[in-house]
DNA sequence: TAGTTTACTTAGGATCCGCGGT
DNA sequence: ACCGCGGATCCTAAGTAAACTA
């Protein structure tokens, strides 16, 4: 086969050359080096990851060879990148490709993933990389037109007629919050953080994509939500016009690296359980899954609903045993049971504190502390470049912690008066310590600090090896609550063993207390649970923190995969369920009118449920929780939210919503002001009470699941066209984009993500310059004229029109991949992909994608993830969320 | 309440990339 | 052409807060 073996190679499930090699869901990986962004360079291959071949169960492909027989490369239309890139590549045979690295790395891992099978493709490798290229051009294309307008300038298209264009759901989100930086009075030192705020910033995301409906062309669509997909159309908002220069579709920025490198996993510590090696996760196979035909009952709209649900029941419990087999197969699970044998060390606490002496200022003077004390002013010197330095409520809640432990009497007495410099400026220098020291040093602390900890590190649960999540102590800090948090700035005092509970098997042996003297707070044996070990918060005494097997474990895995069969599940449901809230939504009756608009929300939009919260956390909402100063209505039927979610992230849109819906909320909002509960008969109790009748096992959350997974599904079947695996790559994250909007997901714009901007602004206007020199050279060249001498004053080479046609096309390429990686980057500065990624995005649907495609898995799931859906690896092609 | 899932930020390692030296 | 180097970037993985739900 092939030479190189399938160790090295990707996870493709593509079909390989060979025909012998089948698919193997899982083969190595390895990256394509190739796509980077700067088009330019090509980088070299990466690894490899083996694969073991175990569990390759899955169909074998067919051959394709087309695919890559394009993928190498095809220079001729476009214009190959840099002429650095050339280097890497494109030449190379496939075969022979196996970079060394990824030879090396090979050897280098003996782990395999997880999953799987091997598949060697050898060219993926090559694949890729040429794929890049390619794809580039061909993209550019595509987008080359939406690039020139956006050029720099802000583009005046909505976003949304350049993202979805498709989609009809659009929600958007987006939020401003954006912290940063300051500090307080203390001096900044050495980091000022730069923020930046540009215009754009401000745009929510939603806005971003909802725009299109009626941007654009509009209006055709509009009709979207009609039928039973509430999505909404969004409405644009946009607020902020800004300039958004995105592109439509994404380049290929995202992926530019490869992912899963060997190194890590023949190295990492924590690889997995041999024990488990060789068989796979055990979740994953026993059942696959099922192959879904999804039903449509779409006569069935006629139908009475109640009739509908009753038939959807009866199909439902069908499924459901079908369900459940594959929910629990664990192996001993009954009632509620969550394991039968439990082993495990414990967890283990950070290291006692070491007092540095280091003094700081009151009154410009300097202070003595004793250790407890020092050690609580070190955790505020060391937040002086924060943000929270800029917030009373920290420095309030801070001082009063601190002083319960200076004492009442200290010379210590106001904040204002303190300087903590000394102190900041001794942890800078640490910092800075510890960055100069050489790689081996560090390489050797680490060892250090994994040899402690390995025996944490893993549990035996029903005989299986599998890794714990969190298994060390929180160390004692200072609260850092997200938004206007009451408590933050509170001391968040040290952990002791006897502040924690155990929860181990019967015949387990106990762990023993790590810290000499002391013992654990309780042991407990209670198999209904999968906590390893607990504590109570110490800033919210009611609460807990729990130490929890990893996101790896088959535990965790099966509990995810059941969550993904209920959405699945909601698909079937779905149109009874819409019919009878638009029915609702003229009920008498006030609650059913408010579970129907609330339940109109939650589908349409995405939205979280929305408990109650105490004063002592911060102020956001969900759904039941909206106020009425959250949702405006205009008219004719146009809602404009504004408020912050979870984790105080500012959710802003405006979506044009149903008649009776419009008029339902504003008749909610009679008689009350702007701080009232708009759905004042309703909580999530109630309303998630009503949901389970509706499909048992149905929650409020479940509809964002849904929501996320089918529009992946969906999005990924539209637009995935031909091309090559870069190109289909950029389809995948635009599809994920896509989701992160719907969802809200977002991140803080990174502190360099201006100067980022304006360096890549340089290079291309750069760029441009050669251009027209070469413009200018070639049309001399034509006319029989020598170039002219370049800005340094070199004279040039005499060469032909048609090679200086060659180098301006490579030129323009190399501009318009640079413009597309701006757009893309600036498209992407406030979007978080992997939040959806991980927890609502079936991973069926992209590993299906990738074996359908040969796209390699790598090339979407990074190792974390790979590990954590081993369960998912060994569907079936053609599944369909 | 207790238990579990979802979420964002950050630390630090991995890569990229230009540059001078050999 | 290859290597080492340092700064800029990219990304993963850790950390833990903040939701949701039984």
């Amino acid at each position: 086969m092939d030479e190189i073996d399938d160790d090295d190679e990707p996870i493709v499930f593509k079909r390989s050359k060979t025909a012998s090699k089948q698919n193997p869901l899982n083969s190595a990986t390895k990256k394509s080096s190739s796509q980077m962004h700067d088009g330019q360079s090509g980088k070299q291959v990466s690894e490899v990851r083996s694969s073991n071949g175990q569990n390759s169960i899955s169909q074998k492909v067919k051959p394709v060879q087309s695919t890559k027989a394009s993928l190498l490369k095809s220079p001729s239309a476009s214009p190959k990148v840099s002429s650095s890139s050339v280097k890497a590549s494109p030449a190379v045979s496939p075969s022979a490709s196996p970079t060394k690295a990824s030879i090396s790395s090979a050897k280098a891992s003996p782990v395999k993933s997880p999953v799987a099978n091997s598949k060697p493709s050898t060219s993926a490798a090559d694949q890729s990389k040429h794929s890049s290229q390619q794809n580039t051009t061909s993209s550019l294309k595509e987008e080359k037109q939406l690039i020139n307008d956006s050029e720099d300038s802000e583009d005046d298209k909505p976003l949304i007629s350049r993202l979805s264009a498709g989609l009809s759901k659009q929600s958007s989100n987006h939020a401003d919050r954006r912290p940063n930086t300051s500090s307080l009075g203390l001096p900044p030192v050495q980091k000022p953080r730069v923020k930046c705020e540009d215009s754009d910033d401000e745009i929510p995301l939603s806005s971003k994509f909802q725009l299109k409906p009626n941007a654009g062309p509009s209006t055709s669509k509009s009709h979207d939500f009609d039928e039973n997909k509430p999505k909404a159309p969004k409405l644009q908002q946009n607020g902020s016009t800004m300039k958004d220069n995105r592109i439509k579709k994404s380049s290929t920025v995202l992926n530019k690296r490869p992912v899963g490198e060997v190194k890590s996993s023949s190295q990492s510590p924590i690889k997995r359980p041999k024990l488990n090696d060789g068989s796979s996760p055990i979740v994953g196979k026993q059942v696959s899954v099922k192959a879904e035909k999804k039903v449509n009952d779409e006569d069935e709209d006629n139908v009475p609903i109640s009739q509908r649900m009753k038939n959807k029941k009866s199909k439902k419990v069908v499924k459901k045993s079908k369900y459940s087999k594959s929910s629990k197969m664990l192996p001993g699970s009954g009632e509620g049971q969550k394991w039968t044998t439990l082993i495990h060390n414990g967890v283990i606490f950070p290291p006692p504190y070491k007092p540095h002496g280091v003094k700081m200022l009151y009154k410009a003077q300097k202070v003595d502390l004793t250790p407890e004390q020092e050690e609580v002013a070190t955790m505020f010197a060391v937040m002086l470049d924060t943000d929270y330095m800029n917030k009373p409520k920290f420095k309030e809640n801070f001082m009063n912690d601190w002083r319960k432990i200076l004492g009442k009497k200290h010379v210590i007495q106001r904040l204002e008066d303190c300087d903590f410099t000394p102190i900041y400026e001794w942890h800078q220098k640490e910092k800075e310590k510890k960055k100069q020291m050489s790689t081996e040093e560090k390489k050797a602390l680490r060892e250090e600090k994994l040899k402690q900890e390995e025996k944490y590190m893993w549990a035996i649960v029903d005989g299986l090896k599998e890794k714990v999540g969190n298994f060390r102590v929180e160390p004692p800090g200072l609260f850092r609550g997200r938004g206007e948090h009451p408590k933050m700035g509170k001391l968040k005092r040290r952990i002791q063993p006897r502040d924690i509970t155990i929860n181990i098997g019967k015949d387990a042996p106990i762990p023993e207390c790590p810290i000499p003297g002391e013992r654990w707070k309780e042991i407990r044996h209670d198999n209904t649970v999968t906590w390893l070990a607990f504590w109570n918060d110490p800033i919210n005494p009611k609460e807990f923190k729990y130490v929890f097997l990893a996101a790896s474990s088959s535990l965790k895995g099966q509990s995810d995969k059941e969550k993904y069969e209920k959405s699945r599940m909601l698909k079937d449901y779905i149109q009874g369920i819409r019919a009878a809230y638009t029915k609702d939504f003229a009920s008498k009756d006030i609650t059913r009118r408010q579970i129907a608009v609330a339940t109109y929300l939650i589908d349409k939009l995405a939205l979280r449920a929305g408990n109650e919260k105490d004063d002592d956390e911060a102020d956001t909402v969900g759904c039941c929780t909206l106020k009425v100063e959250n949702v405006e209505p205009m008219p004719p039927n146009i809602l404009k939210f504004d408020f912050l979610g979870k984790d105080s992230i500012r959710y802003q849109n405006e979506v044009e919503v149903e008649l009776p819906v419009f008029k339902a909320i504003q008749q909610f909002r009679i008689g009350k002001s702007g701080s009232d509960d708009l759905f004042d008969k309703l909580d999530t109790s109630k309303l998630n009470a009503h949901l389970k009748e509706l499909m048992p096992g149905l929650t409020a959350k479940v509809f964002r699941t849904y929501n996320a997974s089918t529009t992946l599904d969906e999005m990924l079947n539209r637009e995935t066209k031909g091309g090559d695996v870069t190109e289909k790559v950029v389809v995948y994250q635009h599809a994920n984009k896509e989701v992160a909007i719907i969802c809200n997901h977002q991140r803080t714009v990174s502190k360099s993500h201006s100067t980022q901007i304006s360096r890549l602004n340089e290079k291309i206007e750069e760029l441009k310059g050669i251009l027209d020199a070469l413009r200018t050279d070639l049309a001399r060249a034509k006319k029989g004229k020598p170039p002219l001498k370049g800005s340094d004053g070199k004279p040039k080479k005499n060469l032909n029109p048609e090679a200086w046609e060659r180098k301006i096309a490579q030129t323009t390429a190399k501009i318009e991949k640079m413009e597309r990686d701006k757009e893309t980057k600036e498209d992407l500065k406030t979007v978080a992909l992997g939040t959806s990624k991980i927890n609502y995005l079936d991973p069926r649907i992209t590993v299906a994608w990738c074996k359908r495609h040969e796209v390699p898995i790598e090339k979407i799931f990074n190792k974390s993830l790979l590990a954590k859906f081993a369960w998912a690896m060994d569907v079936i092609p053609s599944f369909r969320f």
